[in-house]
DNA sequence: ATCGAAAATTGGGATATGCAACATACTTCA
DNA sequence: TGAAGTATGTTGCATATCCCAATTTTCGAT
């Protein structure tokens, strides 16, 4: 009678399982919910998700935990926490430089990521190609937006697709403008770290009218292993100071544009009072 | 000098935008990160969340809240709450008939996600091909699966590419099965009835050698207007109940092969207790 | 059947979150 | 300019959750 009406106490991995599966349901559970679903203590929930949650499986909230998102991942999530208010000022600034009608071709980063997330919010109406599957994501959202994919071997460390594939098929459009990120930016020109994207932003580089890189300070100075475009390359570079000593002298010895998305050139994200009428 | 260090105060719409577009990249958000992250206090973000819960633009839950649909989109959150047990089983199922080393096209939909997800969590080593980002980023994570994406127009709608590109690409490979999800089947064949999705599955089906379709029982009898294949163009039905009326004698007249994942044969999601040793 | 390890429960103190009431700052409009 | 209305901040307290450690239960193996 009594294991009648208790469904069976559920093993160790049968709710895991179970809690993958609830999790599949709705984007979050409670411990308390699960506790009370299970027939265990929340203590037990608890050590089951802080094992799920360090093996990735899930991710642990107050209270509850959520579903893993896929394509986000943790490195790719802790980079986001950084430099978060200058990565937005940039990304709306970049923004601002498109305008309705345009092509552009973008990179994956978190730096374009927000600049997708600006072009998006602003409805501007363009015609997007990335190999970035969370750029397309977050821009297809818009409405005014039409986004291509390009095709390729999936990299889960950045949830974009690399390779031959991918730019041949960049290959065959001609874009106004690209915007790329990048790991560093030195007086040897801007690098990146990670083998496989130097090439499809080159290729990005070679289609596009207008070349923009979006680099945040914090690279500055710094150099990796494969070269993307020597400083009189760049096109535009949009950051958010001046770069200064040695990258300075050699960028401004070049035609290069660099706009710096401070507090002031870009008001959306400053709190700058409107004149005091 | 105050307000040099902080970015500006955000305008409650404007923050509640910002709310939307965080859980478009994550599925859960935390009260006091996005107080921190806005500058305001944990009550004011409590109260924006109160509001946009009863919205219904996101669920609340203790300490944070979760997006109505994380990175997915409303229509296809509902359908995946409708018949997940038969899914999650059917997934299952047609992921056991998956061997190492195979080649496998995967479509997009809520029933094929689940067999990405049962070959991602068996560590199958698979390579896939898919026009589905989800699927991409889902199976992605199983460090044993190789995954391309096809290139293509982004939909939205169901997060996956479409059009002539896709199939161009598609018609490139030649792999040993797909699996393919449909809206419909009945003695008319198996139907779609998204525009676009037909192209892309007929194309699949010519460049496997093993044909798989997962249809629920739900979409028995079900017309619609694309028509994917025939009766006797099915070469294995994956589903979870065997088709009757007239269904049922149109299909068991072909050489059709009905594989029926009932509680019984798998038993890795139900918990039949294994012989009494 | 017994033993040992793993899993689960229990209890309690620390912390985080929620809620409601009130105070303050900002905006709008006359 | 000033008053009304809205948005936000603050405070205090109730509640929920977390974390730790000790204890008990369960399960598998010999």
């Amino acid at each position: 009678m009594i294991e009648a009406l208790e469904p069976r106490r559920l093993k160790k991995v049968e709710r895991r399982e179970q809690i993958l599966l609830e999790l599949r349901l709705k984007p979050h559970v409670r411990v308390s919910e699960l506790a009370s679903l299970f027939g265990v203590t929340t203590e037990t929930v608890r050590r089951d998700m802080e094992e799920m949650s360090e093996a990735g499986l899930l991710n642990r909230a107050h209270g509850g935990a959520s579903a893993a998102a896929p394509g986000i991942h943790r490195d790719m999530d802790e980079r986001r926490l950084e430099r978060v208010a200058e990565r937005e000022r940039l990304g709306r600034f970049a923004a601002s430089l498109v305008s309705d009608g345009e092509t552009v071709m973008i990179d994956a980063g978190t730096t374009t990521m927000e600049f997708a997330r600006s072009l998006a919010f602003a409805e501007r109406r363009v015609t997007a190609i990335t190999n970035s599957l969370q750029v397309a994501m977050v821009l297809g959202q818009s409405q005014a937006a039409q986004v291509r994919l390009a095709p390729g071997k999936y990299m889960q460390q950045e949830a974009a697709v690399i390779g031959t594939e991918t730019c041949d098929y960049l290959s065959g459009f001609n874009v106004d403008a690209c915007f790329l990120g990048a790991a560093g930016l030195s007086e040897a020109g801007v690098t990146e770290a990670v083998e496989g994207f130097d090439a499809i932003k080159r290729t990005m580089l070679r289609q596009s009218a207008a070349r923009r890189f979006l680099i945040d300070s914090s690279k500055f100075g710094r150099t990796y292993l494969f070269r993307i475009a020597t400083c009189d390359e760049i096109g535009t570079l949009v950051t958010d100071a001046l770069p200064e000593g040695p990258l300075g002298t050699a960028i401004r010895d070049t035609s290069t544009e660099i706009l710096v998305a401070s507090a002031g050139p870009v008001c959306v994200g400053t709190k700058r009072a409107p004149a005091p009428r």
